[in-house]
DNA sequence: TCCTTATGTAAATAAAACTTTACTTTTAGT
DNA sequence: ACTAAAAGTAAAGTTTTATTTACATAAGGA
């Protein structure tokens, strides 16, 4: 399971930190969702895809 | 989280059973997750996704 | 260089997802 | 009514996701 989060990031100009505020998880959760550690929950996944205004499609892909 | 996987699983004239080998989790898991207990990770909710030609957002919403 | 902010990482713990086994209840067919 | 299949449920245990604390590293500005 790949994610775009750090582009997405990038483009809306937030930290690991902030993004994490905004989801309402630590930022730590967010890092390692980023380098590949663990995928988020499901819960948390439509957080981010709704704060990115994309699919989870979009920004989360199950390579395979 | 609600799903609408009871449904789809009658569209497709599915047990719990079948559904549960089609994705490769328990059946007590399926059943679990239709009547709301938890929500699926990430991947299985791909999974069931992807069997239904449907998009996450389109079976799974979060209630607020 | 010094200081600050952002990121990476790790260990211990907690919480949520999922499994296994097993039993009960519901539903539908004959 | 009887039977079989499907669905519901529950307890105990494992695995995965997330938290907390804490420290280390990288990058940039003053």
């Amino acid at each position: 399971m790949k994610n775009t989060i750090k582009v997405l990031r990038a483009e809306h100009d937030l930290t690991q930190a902030d993004l994490a505020e905004k989801v309402a998880v630590s930022r730590q959760t967010i890092n390692a969702i980023e380098k590949g550690k663990f995928d988020p929950s499901l819960p948390l996944a439509f957080k981010i895809s709704r704060l990115f205004n994309k699919s989870i499609e979009e920004i989360f892909t199950a390579e395979e």
